[in-house]
DNA sequence: ATGGCTACGATCCGTAGA
């Protein structure tokens, strides 16, 4: 199975994107993040067209979480149960023997703001929920935008990002305290070249020069990770233009015999 | 130098992203 995550930062402004993306790079398995449309406006229409189904959990000018899948997306979840939030950030299915979460992770703007507050806070409530799902599922994979940068090596300049929001100490340890439930980050089971980043600003020229940070991440249970044969950033759509800011992030498993 | 884009929904600027 091929299983991919893309940020694509408005549904309507880069569906010819997805599209042509879908027919290049053939994921079997894809979730979106910052749809910023209702669900009623999702384009599910073209995407079937295309091959793929859809499960979209939408809202107004912001957020929005999308699962699209070539084979059918059974017990569809939203949000995290037992936390009270407005905002559509997060959808699971199951695809064949697998479970996908699709996380859209608060930005937190600024550290010590309040939604640097309320980041921490759903970190910890994700934290439960994933911790409940490994427990109901073996085969788990949470694929999105976790708006952390989870080492220095994931930061392009670690000395201009030192404490800032995306790498500062109390999210990356949110983001350790994922991988203590036993979940692997996909792009770190394998050789990766240095400096690959998921996401670049739009402004000061950030991609021609790289200055990037790898915030995108598909995480994977003990069992994905063993069957799990790579773990890959694309770039590609980010060249194009009209581009999201995000790139998206792609990792493949075999099926058990 | 603390800005610089981009998208949205409201107007012709404010909010948010990261």
């Amino acid at each position: 199975m091929r299983l991919a995550t893309w940020n694509v930062n408005s549904i309507k402004v880069r569906l010819p994107q997805l599209l042509e993306w879908l027919a290049t790079a053939r994921p079997d398995v894809l979730c979106l993040q910052e749809l910023k449309t209702e669900a009623a406006k999702f384009p599910r229409g073209e995407l079937e067209a295309a091959g793929y189904g859809s499960v979209v959990s939408g809202q107004k000018t912001y957020n929005g979480v999308a699962i699209l899948s070539r084979t059918p997306l059974d017990g569809v979840a939203f949000d995290i149960p037992g936390f009270a939030d407005e905002q559509k950030r997060v959808i699971a299915a199951t695809v064949q023997d697998v479970r996908v979460v699709c996380v859209y992770c608060p930005n937190g703007q600024a550290v010590g703001s309040d939604k640097y507050e309320y980041k921490l806070r759903w970190f910890a409530a994700l934290g439960s929920y994933l911790a409940a799902e490994l427990q109901k599922q073996s085969r788990l994979a949470v694929a999105g935008d976790f708006n952390v940068a989870p080492e220095d090596r994931d930061v392009h300049d670690p000395k201009a990002w030192e404490g800032q929001v995306h790498v500062s100490g109390p999210e990356r340890a949110a983001w350790r305290a994922l991988l203590a439930l036993g979940l692997k980050d996909s792009f770190r089971l394998f050789e990766q070249p240095e400096k690959t980043f998921s996401w670049w600003d739009y402004r000061m020229m950030a991609f021609r020069r790289n200055a990037g940070l790898r915030i995108d991440h598909i995480l994977l249970s003990e069992e994905l990770a063993r069957s799990c044969t790579s773990s890959t950033v694309d770039k590609a759509p980010r060249k194009l233009e009209r581009p999201s800011d995000h790139a998206p992030a792609i990792a493949e498993f075999t099926s058990p015999r």
